[in-house]
DNA sequence: TAAATAACATACATATTAGTATGTTTTATT
DNA sequence: AATAAAACATACTAATATGTATGTTATTTA
């Protein structure tokens, strides 16, 4: 059973390290054997635990990025019950961006980054997974939005699915363009206009 | 003077075919090899035209990804003496997007792609000149919208450039998640909250 | 405790790529 | 027309990549 163990953590290993490399680097610009200089270890202890570099992209996807989205944007929204709807969207969209790390605001959104590198050009398998991911993330959105609405807090004659994907959207844009830049003026143009945007559909 | 033109002729043809290979597979994933099958032209004629894929990349992206945001997006704004200007800036961030051939709408935005694949982590001259793009795009669209509330079109309380940047920015994010799915909800989404949007800063 | 198997390491085969060096052909110049 | 130079083509080098084959060591199991 200490073999189980043993094998578990290697796995969970070269994850991270991968996670942390195509983060840096991109996907297509990583390989296997930057990979696992970082974890000590050698090729042929990946290839013991993974098919190719396709499959750890897919496992990257599924284990790594699908829960930074779901601990940093879907979790936060769940207990709407007692909050104001506005005020938590507005939380939700701006407190991170003040909280990122020189290295989060240089290298972006880990996930739009591999939605813009590989999301169409390559397996059709990383598309399925990063258009699940986004849709988890907007219906959870629209969800909280109809809430809003509900709850008369955001007005009635808005598109909840629409409002949700411009959220989301502009995000992920955002996050992008920043990259090219080395201050935080668009973050802060950004922050500006959601704020204004947020009280523009509240009531 | 013969010799000039055809000179002149293959750079173009290099420079236009590695564009395109450049949007259709991304930069790092494109070789050489690649583009020169496209050409009918040998490895020895794009380097004896070119010093290196650094030298096409920032090439490709002064000679055409900036015309392409210059034509698409700056230019239509830039007489905007005689028009309403909250009609203008609809017009330029819905109607390109109704008329996305099927391949523009798989493949996202040219600009919006290096940003993401190669913006902060290759050679800093590709983040300088992406920037660049960015800024003048940014800046163009700020003097359209001050102009806006100039003319009383636009409220007197927003703030000019951080609109702009929202308007940049969810298009360019909406653009990239759009590229993992294979209908245009997405799109049809922003352009209905962008409809709002624009409304709700409009007098 | 011996055999079997999992967890790695090492070596290797194959492919691909950037860039160079050196050809050949076309155009320009004198 | 002869020479020079530009516009390409071909051949090659060197580096780097993926994935495999085959080792060795540590665990597990019978």
């Amino acid at each position: 059973m200490q073999q189980d163990l043993k094998s578990k953590a290697t796995k969970e290993l070269i994850i991270q390290k991968s996670f942390e490399i195509f983060y840096e680097k991109g996907y297509n610009s990583t390989n296997i054997p930057d990979i696992m200089k970082e974890t000590n270890l050698s090729k042929g202890a990946f290839y013991h635990h993974f098919k190719n570099k396709c499959d750890i992209g897919k496992i990257v996807i599924n284990k790594i990025i699908k829960k930074r989205i779901y601990d940093g944007f879907i979790s936060p929204l769940k207990d709407y019950e007692n909050k104001n709807i506005p005020e938590l969207i507005l939380y939700v969209f701006t407190q991170r961006i003040k909280n990122y790390s020189e290295k989060e605001k240089q290298l972006g959104c880990p996930a739009n980054n591999l939605i813009n590198e590989i999301g169409c050009t390559q397996e059709n398998d990383f598309r399925v997974l990063l258009s699940g991911l986004i849709s988890d993330w907007n219906e959870s959105l629209t969800k909280v939005i109809k809430e809003g609405v509900r709850k008369k807090e955001l007005h009635s004659n808005i598109n909840p699915k629409a409002i949700s994907t411009l959220l989301i959207g502009s995000f992920e844009g955002i996050r992008g363009i920043r990259k090219v830049y080395d201050d935080d003026v668009i973050f802060q143009d950004y922050i500006s206009s959601i704020k204004y945007y947020i009280k523009s559909i509240s009531t």
